[in-house]
DNA sequence: ATGTCATTGAGGCAATGA
């Protein structure tokens, strides 16, 4: 389908981005706006709230994207994008339960990464039968990310969690306490998935900082900034050493009818190694700094 | 409780989910 050099496959750099759409239809205008400028060599969608017969691929296509996707309708729905090529479907919603039938969970092979896409549920009102079905999904998945982070593969899990891991991820705690994406439940499931041992891509090249992904449409919530960071990208242990940079392309959310959401990225370099290169010469020069201090002490 | 937006089924708005 696709006219591609094999070159275009090895890459030097590739960006990953996730963006909960809120509509694919609705968003559309957008979603090839911020391909064009951005260029991002894999991407998520999810929300995509079509049935698969509307899924746009032409468009898409003429864009210079393949495409899978899993739709739904009203609800739901995710997809994977890549850049030159097809992608390579693996997996096609979560293992563990015949009966669920929500269009959450699409994974790919592309560019030399696998990629998980996940659209977490939201799990409101808490508690409920919505915020079980939260927990039963996370566990699911939980269980799974264990199996594809022991295959020693690079793996990507992108999307919408449904989670602010800690109080950094949130303009104001307050307002969240009794919301299901802040409850403990939901904070110990993302922690419990961490600890399998996935880097959390923006935080950690941003530990610090107060970075947003999502903004809900009510009380004037973007241009006041108070936002949420619950669009996340994990990194196998393969891809950890190659992560460059990360980000949110919040442009997008500014965007006249925009989606709640704004894509989030992350770079990372084909080659492995630098970054430990970096931290060798930083240890070298640290193990010199101290016998100065040392030696200026009375 | 409220705020806003996208979707659907039925219709020119209300219910639902987020």
């Amino acid at each position: 389908m696709f006219l591609y050099r094999e070159r275009d496959q090895r890459l030097s750099k590739l960006r990953i981005a996730t963006f909960n759409v809120n509509g694919i239809r609705s968003r559309l205008p957008h979603l090839l706006q911020w391909l064009a400028q951005e260029q991002p060599d894999i991407v998520c969608l999810q929300e995509l709230k079509a049935v698969d017969g509307s899924f746009p691929i032409g468009v898409i296509r003429d864009a210079g994207y393949g495409a899978l996707w899993q739709g739904q309708p009203s609800w739901n729905g995710v997809a994977i994008l890549a850049k030159g090529m097809d992608p390579l479907e693996s997996r096609r919603g979560l293992p563990g339960d015949a009966a669920d039938m929500q269009s959450r969970y699409l994974e790919a092979a592309a560019h030399g990464v696998i990629v998980g896409c996940l659209y977490l549920p939201n799990g409101n009102p808490q508690p409920g039968p919505k915020f079980e079905y939260k927990l039963a999904w996370f566990e699911r998945f939980i269980k799974h990310a264990a199996t594809l982070y022991k295959s020693g593969h690079p793996v990507v899990l992108a999307g919408d969690y449904n989670v602010i891991p800690t109080d950094l991820d949130v303009y104001n705690p307050r307002s969240w306490l009794k919301d299901a994406l802040m409850q403990p439940e939901s904070r110990e499931c993302y922690a419990r998935l961490l600890a399998q041992g996935w880097t959390d891509a923006i935080r950690e090249l941003h530990p610090d900082e107060r970075i947003y992904t999502f903004w809900d449409y009510f009380r004037q919530h973007w241009p006041r900034n108070a936002g949420l960071r619950i669009d996340h990208l994990l990194l196998s242990a393969d891809l950890a050493p190659r992560l460059k940079a990360a980000g949110v392309d919040s442009w997008v959310r500014d965007l006249p009818k925009a989606s709640d959401h704004a894509p989030t990225w992350v770079e990372l370099g084909m080659v492995a190694g630098k970054k430990k290169a970096a931290a060798k010469r930083v240890s070298t020069a640290a193990k010199k700094r101290p016998v100065t201090r040392k030696a200026k002490k009375p």
